[in-house]
DNA sequence: AGATGATCCTGTATGC
DNA sequence: TGCATACAGGATCATC
């Protein structure tokens, strides 16, 4: 469910909440999330007693960080939520699966429904999946994107969910930054223009910073560390939005099955006719352009 | 190399 | 109302 926005939201959320406490103790009720080396008896051991250094974030990846080493990597897959300062008397939730109790008697409290989230304990600040750079990294620029994308014959859809190429981006803000740039999501990269991979990395620049102001996208589920709702939902512009009307062109918004994922797109403005559109004046539509 | 489908799960929406 | 099916902000693995 959480994309960069929605996570760097909690991230925020549970670096101020953590900043400076001690962990007294922690508890698991479901070991199944814990992953890695490190079973959830030994987590658990292993966390108590630290103090937070710093909690960060690498793509969809939260990084709580403690003083004298050692790190806790959570993912939250499709369902996973971090409530904090939750008072201790209050029940737990259906599907709460880890409990961190703090020095100031508050708690963190780790829900995921659908248990596609993981914890894993890192000893050493050592590399998590090979994940590219994060997507929001002034390091990942659009040079470093055209080189891979030249090499990839791929739908240019499936590359920006591939966490390996670059980091944070999920099938919402994928769709949203297709759409701004005005290329089609089955588009196979090489194929792509110098010109519409520069349009991409900026509006996926763009549509992640966005997302992050409005505190991330809730649709159904998605919920920040305090417990409140994104509101980013309301400036989705295809995502979701089958059969309305584009607010560009007026054509309804289309789904198509790429990578496996629902990929929302106006066949207008992300078709030849609609890159020629958005690109520089004069460029030719490319051949075997329609209409 | 890349596509596809299955898998890990539960909740919700839909269709009959 | 009940029941079946599809689908969901993700990632990984097997198979073709």
């Amino acid at each position: 469910m959480p994309e960069l926005p929605e996570v760097e939201t909690i991230r925020r959320g549970l670096g101020a909440a953590v900043a400076g406490r001690r962990i007294e103790r922690v508890e698991w009720l479901d070991p199944r999330l814990v992953r890695g080396t490190v079973d959830a008896d030994t987590l658990a051991a292993r966390l108590a007693g630290r103090t937070t250094r710093h909690v960060g974030r690498h793509g969809k990846f939260l990084l709580w960080r403690f003083t004298g080493g050692g790190m806790l990597v959570l993912h939250l897959g499709m369902s996973g939520r971090i409530l904090v300062s939750v008072p201790p008397t209050e029940p737990y939730a259906p599907h709460t699966h880890f409990v961190v109790r703090l020095s100031d008697g508050f708690q963190v409290r780790l829900v995921d429904p659908r248990r596609f989230g993981r914890i894993v304990w890192e000893e050493r600040a050592g590399r998590l999946p090979a994940l590219g750079p994060d997507a929001l990294d002034p390091r990942w620029t659009a040079d470093r994107f055209a080189a891979e994308l030249a090499r990839r014959s791929a739908p240019i859809k499936a590359l920006l969910l591939d966490q390996r190429l670059v980091a944070g981006i999920g099938n919402i803000y994928a769709d949203e930054a297709l759409y701004a740039a005005g290329i089609d999501p089955r588009m196979p990269a090489r194929m792509m223009t110098e010109d519409a991979v520069r349009r991409l990395h900026r509006a996926l620049r763009s549509v992640l910073r966005r997302g992050i102001r409005d505190g991330g996208t809730t649709i159904r589920t998605y919920l920040d560390a305090a417990g409140r709702p994104g509101r980013h939902a309301a400036e989705l512009l295809v995502y979701g939005r089958r059969g309305v009307p584009c607010r560009h062109c007026g054509t309804p918004i289309a789904s198509v099955r790429v990578a496996g994922r629902t990929s929302y797109y106006c066949p207008q403005c992300q078709g030849p006719q609609g890159s020629r559109l958005l690109q520089d004046a004069g460029r030719e539509a490319p051949v075997g352009a329609t209409l």
